[in-house]
DNA sequence: GCGTTGACAAGCG
DNA sequence: CCGCTTGCCAACG
């Protein structure tokens, strides 16, 4: 039986693993995560799952941004959510991947 | 079933 | 870092 799923929720819980992974001050790329659970080239489903992290569940979402290490568009909040837990900001949109990018 | 879009990555200038 | 191009894959209409 050809999984013609193993996307889906496996995809997903495996994201979200790696992010609940992910210490505070820290952030991690979404490319990152991706290779991290083994899907090198699937960076934009990360993203996609994140999107609906509240879905899964309480996870930190807010400490995953992409590789220039600018957030999520369309959520101000996760500027806020970052900053209290220590890291800072280059600007409203921007952290310091050079400072707090997360190494597994 | 196909074309477009997207919380992306990497390379080039 | 910004802008442009290519690649990669799933979801949406």
């Amino acid at each position: 039986m050809s999984e013609t799923a193993a996307l889906n929720d496996d995809f997903a819980y495996a994201v979200l693993s790696a992010v609940a992974e992910i210490p505070e001050g820290r952030v991690a790329t979404y490319g990152q995560l991706a290779r991290l659970i083994g899907y090198p080239k699937n960076a934009r489903l990360v993203a996609r799952v994140l999107s609906h992290a509240e879905y899964y569940g309480d996870y930190p979402c807010h400490r995953v941004v992409n590789a220039t290490g600018r957030l999520a568009p369309g959520w101000a909040a996760q500027a806020t959510l970052l900053q209290a837990e220590g890291v800072a900001l280059i600007d409203a949109t921007h952290v310091s991947l050079k400072l707090y990018r997360w190494k597994a």
